[in-house]
RNA sequence: GCCCGAGUGGCGGAAUUGGUAGACGCAGCGGACUUAAAAUCCGUUGGCCGCAAGGCCGUGGGGGUUCAAGUCCCCCCUUGGGCACCA
């Protein structure tokens, strides 16, 4: 019996406070509070098949002692878990065996699930989600209708990336290098209708909110750069012999006079009007092969410029001369307005081009004297202008809005902005995924909507959103909130049309209603169609959401997870804002964080959201690698499980070693070796709390325990604000060596400990804080506070350096003044050794801590 | 190519503002306890020279600023990440 005591069982006694912890309901957060909230946010899992490895747990660890320890701190803490759970390995599983999505994705969450749990989290399950839901995917249709009626949704025909292999449309970000992200398969284009989000709509407010954000810097600057402002002009190029102008966009408006040739890209509404006759073949020809070629070929590989010749000609707005228009695919249709000035002098690219094909090369920033680097063609950089007319000896960089306003005045140009973020390709033709609420209907249907007093009318956007289909043009209606959740049909099949289209466009009882253009109810066609006025024939929209568009929102779920009648209440939208702690991965730098973003600031733009972000403090958590040093993989076998870890260590140990890794920011590698040296430090704490004898009642007597007591408080105290967890850990680990080392110390001494510990540790904590005859919980008791006055030792020692380098060392009084020191110093025999034959010529002191003597001779 | 970040013992890392480099842990070595092992504890462990006292060198490499540099500045190397014809 007295054995079994001395065994640190950790096995029964995560099960047991596990157990407490749930039927007590300790991390329940009150939404009507007195406390001040603390918010900490995971991102949360996609349940996958393979279960959790022990990578997840590393932010999730984080966050909870965050959690826990603002929980001691006085906050009333809000620590959620939820599943991103809509996707495409559950759907393709369902392709390959028949298991319907739900079934799969059910059992990935219960394991998921119970794997969490095993690690102890101060998590309040009663707010878990699911974006596979209805109740949960409700609102993120309800958010869709809203960007749908502001006219931020809109239909196109999109080249996007299709991969026979997955039989799926992929999104820009999902294609890596011209493969699937997932399973590595190639991918081609294809022209396909879709629903698009019109991001770009937010780019600049998207670009601004950055500044307030508590975000690691290289995430703002890929952000930025994702968005990709530039500032510059618009410019209008009449073309010779024709009644038309070429508009191109530069940020370079102060080289117009070094334009010496145009290029419109392959697809240019203009191009056919601009090539002659003569060059029809050759045009054509080029385009063709333009076409042919995917983005990658266009850009990534194709660092060999081609183009051709239109043959027709601009006139330079500026200086009246002919320049020749050519027709090459470096020059984007997507971006600006499809056409651009080329200034081989100033721009690389156009360098390029111009020396291939042998096209005047004029310089109009000048080398002044001394300045070589100027000399060199392509320059882009600042400089005195030359060769520009009216504008020669002018700065460059000055000159710029002084051209744009000279053309401005002639008509024949304005300064424009331009952005790289592109509109965000919302629909996928899976099943798996949140069926988009719309319905199609004729032009005529619509226009009757539009006179029809109800809720369809009122959702409507201003300008009416169409998609072409067999000719016909079709107008799209919403599915009203009214009609939420539209939920995803049975279906018996899960591969998608050959067309491409989804699982969806195959079943004709869903996909074929009777839509009332006053209520927005539906019923199948395949029923005899209803009594009364505003029945009309239609057809839903067959695509699905994004896995992104679930995880858009979900931070702001949490606060109100069942609530059936609003995204969430105001007053508890008004209470927990935002997160105020964000950590997941990096790999999320843009996308989900930037549409997460778009959606949180178009919520507050409505006013359905007092905040216009999302995640204030974002963190990424660093990679743990395979114990070689490579990413876990199942290929390369060396994936750890925290099943594994926690029936051989437990999870206290689990957690408290994602901890001591490294910094938590950091790519660092799992070590078998390292665990076993913090399960060593459990079972010495373990062993060291049993040891009742060691224990003395009163305030601890033991000066040199009592100084490492109150520093290791203040080191752990200001670790975990600053998220170092590592070294707060190391400092816990001196505090045991020392009431290991000494005879006996208070019991405070080690309660203080057990308090200090338990958000890393928190299972073995309350075991220990039990038997130290604390009251469960451990995470209801208060922060310990240090005492830094006692950290101010009598004594302190000062070391003496000769020329910087340390040669000897003293005690004195803690208020000792200069001169006694240097004066120690300069008695110190080892000091004085290295000091002989020579000069002092400075005395340094810093008071406290050094002397250093510079000598000289 | 461009933009960021990182390089410290055999290993993971500490040194937050320029002020004793290598805390803490792992691994190693020596020892105690034990019939033995496990567990635990104690000591030791950057390199070179030296019997020792001690000295010299040392934070990717080279230069610089400073009384003093892992920390600041310049150049270079290696490595991780992001972007990549956006005019």
């Amino acid at each position: 019996m007295a054995e079994n005591q001395k065994i640190y069982d950790f096995t029964s006694i995560e099960k047991k406070w596990q157990e407490y912890w749930e039927r007590e309901n300790t991390f329940r957060a009150e939404d009507d509070s007195e406390k001040a909230k603390y918010y900490a946010l995971d991102m949360f899992p996609y349940p996958s098949g393979a279960g959790l490895h022990i990578g997840h747990p590393e932010g999730y660890v984080a966050s909870d002692i965050l959690a826990r320890y603002k929980k001691a701190c006085g906050f009333n803490v809000l620590h959620p878990m939820g599943w991103d759970a809509f996707g495409l390995p559950a759907e393709q599983y369902a392709i390959k065996t028949g298991t319907h999505p739900s079934v799969t994705t059910r059992a990935n969450v219960d394991n998921f699930r119970r794997q969490i749990k095993s690690i102890g989290f101060a998590i309040d399950w009663d707010r878990e989600i699911n974006t596979t839901d209805s109740i949960y995917y409700k609102w993120t249709q309800w958010i869709f209708l809203k960007l749908f009626q502001r006219g931020l949704a809109y239909v196109d025909e999109k080249p996007v990336w299709w991969c026979p292999n997955l039989r799926a449309v992929l999104a820009n970000e999902e294609v890596v290098d011209g493969k699937s992200e997932v399973g590595n398969h190639p991918v081609e284009r294809r022209n396909l209708r879709q629903v698009v989000l019109r991001i770009t709509a937010y780019a600049e407010k998207l670009l601004e909110g950055l500044d307030d954000l508590d975000w690691p810097d290289s995430t703002k600057r890929q952000q930025k750069a994702w968005i990709g402002k530039s500032e510059g002009a618009q410019v209008q190029f009449e073309i010779a012999g024709l009644d038309e102008k070429l508009e191109v966009y530069t940020t370079r408006p102060d080289t117009l006079f070094g334009a010496t040739y145009m290029v419109v890209a392959p697809e240019h509404p203009l191009l056919k009007k601009l090539v002659i006759s003569e060059k029809e073949n050759d045009v054509q020809t080029y385009v063709e092969a333009a076409a042919k070629k995917s983005d990658l070929d266009r850009t990534d590989l194709a660092k060999d410029k081609s183009g051709v010749f239109t043959g027709s000609y601009c006139i330079n707005p500026v200086n009246g001369e002919q320049i020749p228009v050519w027709v090459a695919d470096y020059v984007l249709i997507s971006y600006g307005t499809g056409a651009i000035m080329a200034v081989p002098a100033h721009d690389e690219r156009d360098h390029e081009f111009a020396e291939k094909y042998q096209i005047e090369i004029r310089r109009v920033i000048g080398p002044q004297d001394g300045e070589e680097e100027k000399s060199k063609l392509p320059y882009s950089g600042p400089g005195v202008m030359v060769n520009s007319g009216e504008y020669d000896g002018m700065e460059a960089i000055a000159c710029k809005s002084k051209i744009i306003s000279d053309l401005e005045e002639k008509g024949v140009g304005k300064g424009a902005i331009n952005y790289k973020l592109r509109d965000w390709i919302f629909s996928r033709q899976r099943y798996w995924g949140e069926p988009i609420p719309l319905v199609w209907v004729s032009k005529e249907d619509y226009e009757n909507a539009k006179n029809t007093k109800g809720i369809v009318k009122e959702s409507l956007p201003h300008d009416p959103v169409t998609s072409d289909k067999d000719g016909e043009t079709l107008y799209a209606l919403p599915v009203p909130s009214s009609e939420l959740p539209l939920k995803l049909p049975e279906v018996e099949n899960y591969q998608p049309a050959g067309t491409g289209e989804s699982p969806l466009a195959t079943i004709s009882e869903w996909l074929d209603i009777w839509f009332n253009l006053e209520t927005g109810k539906s019923v199948s066609r395949n029923q005899v169609k209803p009594d009364g006025d505003n029945w009309v024939s239609a057809t839903r929209e067959t695509n699905t959401m994004p896995q992104w568009a679930g995880s858009c929102w979900y931070h702001l779920r949490y606060l109100d997870p069942q609530n059936e009648d609003q995204l969430v209440d105001p007053a508890k939208e008004a209470y927990w804002g935002s997160p105020d702690f964000y950590i997941g991965g990096a790999e999320h730098a843009v996308l989900h964080l930037l549409y997460a973003r778009f959606w949180h600031r178009f919520l507050y733009d409505e006013g359905v959201l007092k905040n216009p972000e999302p995640y204030r403090k974002l963190f990424h958590q660093g990679l743990i690698l395979g114990e070689d040093g490579n990413k876990m993989s199942k290929s390369v076998g060396n994936v750890v499980s925290p099943d594994v870890v926690i029936d051989a260590y437990g999870a206290d140990s689990l957690r408290l070693f994602e901890m001591f890794l490294g910094p938590l920011e950091a790519v660092k590698p799992w070590s078998e070796k390292g665990i076993e040296g913090v399960h060593r430090f459990l079972k010495k704490v373990h062993r060291e709390c049993l040891q009742t004898e060691k224990h003395l009642q009163g305030e601890e007597s033991n000066k040199e325990t009592l100084k490492v007591l109150h520093e290791t408080i203040l080191k752990v105290t200001e670790a975990i604000e600053d998220l170092r967890f590592n070294v707060a850990i190391s400092q816990m680990m001196i505090l045991i060596n020392q009431l290991q080392k000494v005879e006996s110390y208070s019991k405070e001494s080690i309660k203080t400990l057990i308090q200090l510990l338990a958000p890393f540790a928190p299972h073995l904590s309350e075991e220990l804080w039990e038997s130290l005859g604390g009251k469960p919980s451990i995470a209801n008791e208060p922060w310990p506070q240090a005492r830094k006055e006692l950290l101010v030792a009598d004594e302190i020692t000062i070391v003496f350096q000769v020329n910087g380098k340390l040669r000897g060392e003293g005690q004195f009084p803690k208020d000792v003044d200069k001169d006694s020191v240097i004066s120690a110093a300069k008695a110190d025999a080892k000091v004085q050794s290295f000091l002989e034959g020579k000069e002092i010529v400075k005395e340094i002191y810093v008071p406290g801590k050094l002397v250093n003597l510079a000598a000289k001779g």
